[in-house]
DNA sequence: CCGTTAATGTGTTATTGTGACGCAATGTAA
DNA sequence: TTACATTGCGTCACAATAACACATTAACGG
């Protein structure tokens, strides 16, 4: 795969590549997608190179879609990741060797690579993980437990991470972390984990109900301890009404 | 100089660029400096390339430098840029032939550029525009008048605009826009100018006094029709705090 | 079968923030 | 001196928010 890209090297956008931080919602845990290939120690966020003739957002789509296999996710271009030395020494003499890639050609490779940082929201029930057969592994890891990445991802991922926060007071966010039907209780705890910090129940009902975008449901969570709590589902017409308005008006 | 890259390209990221939105706020109107070449007839950002052995924010720092001297200035990374088409036909025949690059060289400027965007607030009265005397203009000009622009710099420069504008309610933006002592008025015009719409006088002194960045001088504004305004400056020691913690808590 | 337990649903109150506006103070110009 | 535009300060009603009290529900253990 990445021989083929390498040997085709003409056909992509030279010294740039996109990395994806994909986020999901499991067990009242913030989870983010990673992936490890085999010979590697480190984890790594799923990313690619850029086809000379894609749009760079459809480049990214295309990795989205090549790890969770979802579609129309919520995808978001947060920033960009340029310093000299942020991937020096990543592909040595061995690792081209192993790729089976000619030296020559592994050049290409070995420059400073610029890279475009996305960020997506997906429904953690709809996706497989560990999808693959090829010679990676594809896991969902709790962001509060992700081991040591490789290059510079662990800024990326914190970057992103720090975004998500700051979006999360601008328009709402459940919507795609969430399956359609869920819980006041759940949604709370979303943004609990996001925001790493605890919210009164009454008052976060409040607010978000007064946003108007949920619609209850005349039906309740079955199977749980304690009382059952109500079920509610977004109304998606409203929903991308303050999308596109953003919540706190500010000035 | 544009020759002197293209013949040396190997020393540069190839297919990448950077453009600079740079705002200033004078005579009530929030101006961006716009760049015209000799030959050219449509205005452009200033931009640049990125020397391979420079951090891309060191490039765009050059960048602005290089267009308005001034150092220390508020300077972000917001977006980057890669349709496939964007650069499309910007560098036909007769261009190269006008700069005198050789076509074979010239196919390095032919492929797409991706362009990564940064928007800079500078203070208006330390600028000086048109220092430069090369075969280019350099001006300063109303946003709401900005005349048909390069490739994709009108969305470039929209969506900068649309940037501050989040900003402004995320962070004080007004101590890099204006001069060190300023008055509650003209604060309140440079809000009301980025977000184009009126804000109540009154309301708007408690807001902004309310933040606590403000130092109220021992100074009024001299020489002005009517009621002479107390001048004030920024507290840069809280302006630091809020910037770090941001405005508005959300949740 | 019933009381315990740990959740959810609903309501109350005090405090703060916001929008809309009144009015006096100030300095320029006629 | 007066008219006038602009600044500075204050008031009021209302909305938003934080903190908290209490009733309701359903599983579970004896």
């Amino acid at each position: 795969m990445l021989k083929d890209i390498i040997d085709n090297n003409e056909n992509y956008q030279p010294g740039l590549s996109i990395d994806c931080v994909i986020f999901g919602f499991h067990d009242n845990q913030l989870k983010v997608l990673l992936i490890k290939v085999e010979r590697a120690n480190k984890w790594s966020l799923p990313g690619g190179f850029i086809p000379v003739d894609q749009d760079i957002d459809t480049a990214a789509i295309t990795v989205l879609n090549g790890r969770t296999g979802v579609e129309g996710v919520f995808l978001r271009q947060f920033s960009t990741f340029g310093k000299v030395k942020r991937n020096e020494q990543h592909f040595d003499k061995k690792a081209l060797e192993y790729l089976q890639i000619e030296e020559e050609k592994g050049k290409w490779l070995m420059r400073r690579f610029v890279t475009i940082g996305y960020y997506a929201l997906v429904d953690f029930s709809k996706i497989l993980p560990n999808l693959t057969g090829r010679h990676e592994i594809v896991e969902w890891i709790d962001h509060k437990e992700v081991p040591e990445l490789i290059l510079d991802h662990r800024e990326i991922l914190d970057k992103a991470l720090d975004t998500l926060r700051v979006e999360l007071n601008l328009m709402p966010i459940g919507y795609n972390l969430l399956p359609e039907k869920f819980t006041i209780p759940e949604l709370q705890k979303l943004y609990e984990t996001i925001l790493d910090k605890k919210l009164d129940r009454r008052n976060f009902l409040r607010k978000i109900t007064n946003i108007g975008i949920l619609t209850k449901l005349d039906e309740k969570k079955s199977n749980v301890a304690h009382k059952a709590p109500n079920l509610y589902s977004f109304d998606k017409e409203k929903y991308d009404e303050v999308l596109k308005n953003g919540l706190n008006q500010g000035w």
